[in-house]
RNA sequence: GGCGCUGUGGCCGAGUGGCUAGGCAGAGGUCUGCAAAACCUUUUACAGCGGUUCGAAUCCGCUCAGCGCCUCCA
């Protein structure tokens, strides 16, 4: 049996809003697809929140024995922008200000993210496609939503007719918007002359002459419309019907609606099982987003170099604090929270240097029967959880009660006689893969942590020595001495000392 | 204006009808040469009002407060 079948995992489906089972198209597989990054700038912290939670679904899915496809694409064409007239795209817009070539900056932010994403231990995609790597693929389908009527060209541009579509299928089950108040509402547009009706939205955009970023196609030298590279990679890469499409809330309306009616446009049937949405990373409450210049580099958080912080938070630090609510909830950042989130990180952290420290070679002599079953079903409560939509929350609650477990037999208070050897195993194994490989905690180490990790021992061994002796000014000296540079000496009860770096 | 979300103890944050969330902070204790860590014990909740129910933080209604999307955004 599966461990997938032992702990069916429930989602909550946007598209309906309610948490239901997830089952894969096909059995055992899993394709799931999620809005990457646009690299015409750093990323900052609420995208890593995205990535993140959806770094956890794919990790979760694997563990549990799923064949997992994970395609997160880069989006290296920019985006429509309107406040500049003529549909100027981004990332030429940038190039020109820098005086660079589009292609350096999008390379340049590409490897930045990629540095961000290894920092935070967020695991790579299997394909990474990019848009401009798919734009034949990307006026195909543009091709093919003409042929079936779904779109329109106006002056080498093109446009999807979403009130033609509306009469057919239903544009706005996503996000709950109907088309009338879509047309009433809102700010009109200028520009928009070219459009039948203000919510159609560009396919394809002909490029104005002071345009870098284009290139040839059947109506226009030019460049794709946001939503059309979404539809093309994740159909081309996971088929026309996939099992889960992630990204932030905010990609909801429109992005995703819009993929929605692209794809079933194209094809006649809807292209996503389970819509995934991530919600808002929050500063005082408002959120976190470039346009109101509240939000963080990662650089400014693992430093502190930032007005709203303190001190600087390592990245396991942030991981933690972020795996502490729900991926639905929105998280509110300030100081008193990211300095809770670090202790409880560390206790966590050095009950996992602890946990691979026991002795292998347990026996039991005296077995407790109701310590062993708690113990138990400690173990089923991560499985649970984490089944239960992906409830990091939760999951870290029942490996804080391990860590007390753990601790305690560590230090002798919690006889390990009375542990069952295969339930101590199986608290042991699984303590360190929901750390490790679920949830993506690892053990922060200094650079040269080897070489420190030895000047340690070494003084250590001087103050063992002199604690012997009972020369307690030498030994206060060295375990103060080091705690000034920020590492702390622990005494155990067996003589043994330990340390931690903060 | 339309669509939607949230309001939990000093702070963060799970929980969706009866059963301990958890972390941080605070208090007491055990251990220790003294500490630290660890372990044990422990105080403070469910925005307000009304309703449904044997029973509500959890469901319904209203009020208040805050937020998101509707424009590029994760």
């Amino acid at each position: 049996m599966k461990k997938y079948e032992q702990y069916p995992v429930t989602v909550t489906n946007s598209l309906k809003g309610t948490k239901e089972l997830f089952q894969p198209i096909t059995p055992g597989y899993v394709g799931i697809y999620v809005c990457g990054p646009t690299v015409y700038n750093d990323v900052h912290l609420g995208n890593v929140r995205t990535f993140l939670t959806f770094d956890i679904v794919t990790r979760y899915l694997r563990f549990l024995g799923y064949k997992v496809r994970y395609v997160r694409n880069i989006t290296d064409v920019g985006h429509l922008e309107n406040d500049a007239d003529e549909g100027e795209d981004k990332i030429s817009k940038r190039a020109r200000l820098e005086k660079l070539e589009p292609m350096e900056i999008v390379h340049q932010y590409t490897q930045g993210f990629h540095d961000v994403m290894r920092q935070f231990n967020i695991l790579p995609p299997n394909i990474e496609p990019t848009a401009t790597g798919h734009l034949i693929e990307q006026i195909e389908l543009i091709k093919t939503l003409l042929d079936k009527g779904y779109a329109y060209v106006v002056n080498g541009s093109v446009y999807f007719d979403v009130t033609k579509y509306d009469r057919e299928h239903h544009y706005g089950i996503l996000s709950g918007r109907n088309i009338e108040e879509l047309m009433e509402s809102g700010r009109k547009l200028e520009s928009q002359d070219e459009k039948r009706n203000k919510i159609d939205f560009a396919l394809w955009k002909k490029a104005s002459p002071t345009h870098i970023m284009r290139w040839p196609s059947p109506w226009s030298d030019g460049f794709p419309g946001w939503h059309i590279e979404c539809t093309v990679m994740s159909t081309k890469y996971l088929g026309q019907e996939f099992d889960i499409h992630g990204g932030g809330m905010d990609l909801k309306f429109p992005h995703h609606e819009c993929e929605i009616a692209q794809a079933t446009g194209a094809t006649g049937h809807a292209p996503v099982r389970y819509w995934m949405h991530s919600n808002m990373l929050t500063v005082n409450g408002q959120k976190m987003s470039k346009s109101l210049g509240n939000s963080f580099l990662p650089r400014e958080l693992f430093t502190g170099a930032h007005p709203l912080l303190q001190k600087g938070y390592s990245p396991m630090t942030v991981r933690f604090f972020m795996l502490q609510s729900h991926y639905s909830s929105t998280l509110d950042f300030s100081n008193e929270a990211l300095n809770a989130a670090e202790k409880g990180y560390k206790r966590l952290a050095h009950t996992l240097s602890v946990v691979k420290d026991l002795p292998a070679n347990y026996t039991s002599n005296n077995p407790d029967n109701s310590l062993n079953e708690e113990l138990k079903k400690l173990v089923e409560e991560c499985y649970r959880c984490m089944s239960d939509d992906f409830n990091t929350a939760k999951t870290l609650a029942a490996l804080f009660e391990m860590s007390t477990r753990i601790n305690a037999i560590r230090s002798g208070e919690l006889p390990h006689e009375r542990i069952e050897p295969e339930t101590l195993e199986l608290l042991k194994t699984t303590y360190v893969s929901f750390m490790q490989d679920v949830l993506g905690l690892m053990e922060e180490q200094a650079p040269d942590g080897e070489l420190i990790d030895g000047v340690i021992r070494v003084l250590i061994d001087i103050r063992k020595k002199a604690r012997l002796d009972r020369n307690f000014a030498l030994s206060d000296k060295i375990r103060d001495d080091l705690a000034a540079l920020g590492i702390r000496l622990m005494d155990g009860k067996d003589g043994e000392i330990t340390y931690r770096i903060d």
